[in-house]
DNA sequence: ATAAATAACAGTAATAGTTACTATGTAGGA
DNA sequence: TCCTACATAGTAACTATTACTGTTATTTAT
C-alpha cells in the first residue's frame, strides 16, 4: 500500500479520537482543512486501514460503520438516546468460546458484541424531563 | 391492531421456520400462494409484529435484518461462508449486566449478541477443496 | 344489512449508507 | 525525467429499508 497525504489524515483522525467516529465524521471533520477531500475517499481509506489491520472496523445494526482506534478484540455499548458508543469490558468472554464450538459446531472466529442501553448523560435529560 | 390476512400469513412463515428469515425470504415464500403481496407490506408487517412483541427483530451487522420466532434474549451465530443464522446459548450472560452497568454507567437495555464463524457443513466444503 | 370511518394494502418513489465507475492526478521506481 | 500503477475527486449506482399515494378491506355505527 502506498503512501497518501489523505490516508494519513484519515488514520490519524481516528487515532485521536475516542468517539468511534464513522466514515461521514471523519468527512466533516478533516474537510475543512481539506476542502476538496471527497467522502468516498474516506470510505475507501477507512476500509483499506481496516483490511490493512490498522483500524478496526465495527458494522453497527442499525447499519452504519463506526472505526476504532483499537485494533484489540473488545466489545462496545450504544447509547439508544444519543448514538455514542463506548468500549465495554465483557470479563472473560473468551472463556465462553470453547463451549460455544461444540454446542453448535461453528468454528468461531470473531464475535462483535454490541450491548445497547442509556448513557449517564441521556439518562439525566430524561430524569429531567420526566420530572 | 386490526385484523389482517396477510399479516397472519407473514406471522406464520416466520414462525414455522427456525432459520431466522430476512423480509425477503419471507417475501419470496409467500408470494407463491399469494401473487399480490408486496415487499413493503412485508416489511410492515414483520416491524409491527416486532413491535408488539410477537416476533423478534434481529438486526445483523451487514446491515440486514433477520426475524425470530423466539421472542426470549437469547443469542446469535452466523455463517461468514453461507449466512446461516442460528442460535447459540451464552451460559449465564446475564451475570455480566451489573457489572457492565456499573462499569459504564449506562442503563442496559438489550444486548444482541452475534457470533461469526464457519458452520460444520462448510467447513466440510472447505476442507474438500483444500485437499 | 348498509354505510361510514379508518387501518391495511399494492405499487412506487424516496432515503441512507455505502460501493463502483471514470477521468485526472500523483507517488515512487527505472 | 518519464513511466506506470495506484490514488484521487466527483458522480452514478447499489441494497436494504421506509415513506408516500391512491385503492381495498376490516371494523364500527346506523
Ligand atoms: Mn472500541
Ligand atoms: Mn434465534
Ligand atoms: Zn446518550
Ligand atoms: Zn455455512
Amino acid at each position: 500500500m502506498r503512501y497518501s497525504h489523505q490516508r494519513e489524515r484519515i488514520f490519524r483522525a481516528v487515532s485521536e479520537r475516542c468517539d468511534h467516529p464513522t466514515a461521514n465524521m471523519v468527512y466533516e471533520q478533516l474537510k475543512v482543512e481539506m476542502p476538496r477531500l471527497s467522502l468516498g475517499t474516506v470510505y475507501r481509506n477507512l476500509n483499506q486501514l481496516a483490511d490493512a489491520g490498522r483500524l478496526k472496523k465495527i458494522p453497527l445494526a442499525d447499519g452504519s460503520c463506526r472505526f476504532d482506534k483499537t485494533k484489540e478484540s473488545h466489545s462496545h455499548i450504544v447509547c439508544d438516546e444519543c448514538g455514542a458508543v463506548s468500549d465495554v469490558h465483557l470479563p472473560s468472554f473468551e472463556s465462553f468460546e470453547q463451549a460455544i464450538e461444540s454446542e453448535t459446531g461453528y468454528e468461531l472466529r470473531t464475535y462483535d458484541v454490541v450491548l445497547r442501553g442509556v448513557c449517564k448523560d441521556c439518562r439525566a435529560c430524561m430524569d429531567q424531563q420526566a420530572g
